[in-house]
DNA sequence: TTGTAAGCGTTATCAT
DNA sequence: ATGATAACGCTTACAA
């Protein structure tokens, strides 16, 4: 394979100078120039990014942590992240975490064994010392989707607590006075978020928190599927629920349909995430919507900017705003539509959620008193 | 940063045998083996993969080339191809290509830079002479849902041609007469074979071909719609509409709602490749489906044999059967059920697709004069 | 502007 | 079973 060394004899410089070229140094004689580039060209030289990241301690690529690529708002996120990488001249290593800690920690060796320059990741935990491995190690790092306890790092997140409430209040002034909320992982902090949303949606409209009501699973279709059971179950009664997760609320479908029940008129559901092409083709689920484009693209400008050194030292975190679109899985429209959909039938409205005022937050922490407000809204 | 000197020496051995640790080479004391491993642990070591890579020529890492992760198809393929990656030890490199030529061009620049082991490509052109670089270099390729001309390269495809003739039989079984192909690039063998397996179908069933019944985009939702207007504009009154792709089949769905017609009453539609999760909350588009994640993990493994030698040096094409889902949208069901959908109402049925047999190929290559049948069928 | 020399951290090769 | 040595292909530091 040719290498630097080629190249240079063909053109008759040094591999020095090949070097400078390669890495367009200022420094060059443009005639030179030319001579080496006529001499890359011939030769179909491309340089050997081992070696150059074995001396030059960069290698120009970062990992993408994420859960399931599967996962629509996963793809987004990628998409994002890669466009923005790629326009920076960087790499993506691609790794699917499924949540597992035990994934998670072996991701994180091949992170370190291949010295990428940065890592984007949504972590299983908002525990700090999951993530020892990348500060110990001062690899630069941006969390997407979740906020860490324990360390000051830059963040890209949703405000989600907004959405939820949002999410939960439009259930609320459709007449939902018993709405259940399927939740995700204890520790982590976009489904707890949603949660405290829907806490605050509900206390603001005067309706007691019933901790039955409350339920936490995984950000999986089947934990959609198994709470709802388990929910309906023990004859709570809801006539809502809201769903933390795009994954879980497919789950909830699935489960009251084999019920024999009918959403929304035996039981309304709203999501967090769409469903991308679902509301193409059929404008049902009313949900709280993340860019996730946008948070992919963000999360990588932010890690290149940090490895181009053109940020301020701080860390910090980007709180991107949400969007309620509501559809019709919540009632409120005629349920005797022939199939399939006309848009004009079942329309559906995109409205920006407001974050949480200054006063309404203050208003809040005296209202409920264990309630925990993240600095972010 | 440790290195393998730092534990060779906290361990009184030499880098040599560290090395011989790391690699499980089987040629080390035990006792040797143990206060290396301890050493390595104490020192929080993780190798170097770039000094790995540029000594022995490896990198343990594979890219995967795909026209667009967000496309639900190639998500599912991307998550096969990084399982059955990672449990083999390899990384993977993601490139979305948007089957652009410069994009797939830069890639491949990358991957030669980067050394990568191995590639998996869906390429944007079945023109061997764009793949060039890899073919040169003899990089260990895998070319995935497309055929390739001019190469014999290692290929896993779905089989297009039956799942297409299928899904048009289907529809000329509801007596359909008039049904027009919206398909994707002329030189992209999946659109080909699609179009391939209308033609057979028709054919079969006596019906002439109208080649004004047959269209050619990109597979974008915005070529759907476009191509779906210039039909209905051109008043050619199809009564059934053939997607080759799910992009496609959404923008065709676009197109027929604006103009206030419905799907199947006015026009039916079909599609190759699914929606996921709209066929969960909405089983509503009739599809052939090619099981995706099993193609994404049979191209991995096809490829980390290659690289690891067990495989005979011929190159092989696996043709992955197909399924045909039948739901809703070309007719034959009420189109007075209530909203929303359950699935005792809206059944699918799923269905193996037969693949051409000898004589059916035979008899058809008499019938239809300029008909090509790529060997696989 | 260009070149020389050294070294990045590992593994292949050969020797013991 | 273990070690010494060299080399992988490039860039940094310094010199000219």
């Amino acid at each position: 394979m040719t290498t630097i060394a080629d190249v240079a004899k063909r053109a008759g410089v040094s591999p020095v100078t090949v070097s400078r070229v390669i890495n367009s140094a200022s420094n060059v004689n443009p005639a030179t120039r030319d001579k080496v580039e006529r001499a890359i060209r011939e030769l179909h030289y491309v340089p050997n990014s081992a070696a150059r990241s074995l001396r030059s301690k960069r290698t120009n690529a970062i990992a993408l942590l994420v859960p399931d690529i599967t996962n629509p708002f996963w793809t987004t996120v990628a998409r994002g992240v890669e466009d923005a990488a790629q326009s920076g001249g960087y790499s993506i290593l691609l790794c699917n975490t499924d949540e597992d800690p035990t994934k998670q920690l072996h991701y994180l060796d091949v992170v370190i064994s291949r010295r990428v320059d940065g890592v984007i990741i949504a972590p299983y935990s908002a525990d700090a010392r999951k993530l020892k491995r990348l500060r110990e190690r001062e690899i630069p790092t941006v969390v997407v989707d979740r906020r860490i306890q324990g360390w000051e790092v830059d963040t890209v997140i949703g405000d989600s607590i907004s959405g939820a409430r949002a999410l939960v209040k439009h259930l609320i002034d459709l007449g939902h006075q018993r709405i259940a909320v399927l939740s995700g992982p204890l520790n982590t902090s976009s489904a707890e978020d949603r949660v405290t949303g829907y806490t605050i949606a509900l206390t603001e409209a005067g309706i007691p928190i019933d901790r039955r009501m409350i339920r936490r699973g995984e950000f999986k279709t089947s934990s959609g599927e198994t709470l709802t059971n388990q929910l309906l179950d023990e004859g709570l009664r809801p006539t809502a629920i809201f769903a933390t997760n795009n994954s879980i609320a497919l789950g909830v479908v699935d489960a009251v349909d084999q019920r024999g029940l009918r959403i929304p008129q035996d039981i309304a559901l709203v999501s967090f995430d769409d469903i991308p092409h679902l509301s193409h083709v059929f404008p049902f689920l009313t949900v709280a919507v993340q860019p996730a484009y946008e948070m992919g693209i963000k999360a990588a400008q932010l890690l290149l900017s940090r490895l181009n050194g053109e940020q301020d030292s701080q860390p910090c975190q980007i709180v991107l705003p949400t969007c309620l679109i509501v559809r019709y899985s919540c009632g409120g429209k005629p349920d005797d539509i022939n199939l399939p959909f006309r848009k004009d039938i079942l329309p559906e409205k995109k409205v920006p959620v407001q974050p949480l005022s200054l006063e309404e937050r203050r208003e809040l922490l005296r209202r409920i008193p264990g309630l925990k407000l993240p600095a972010y809204c």
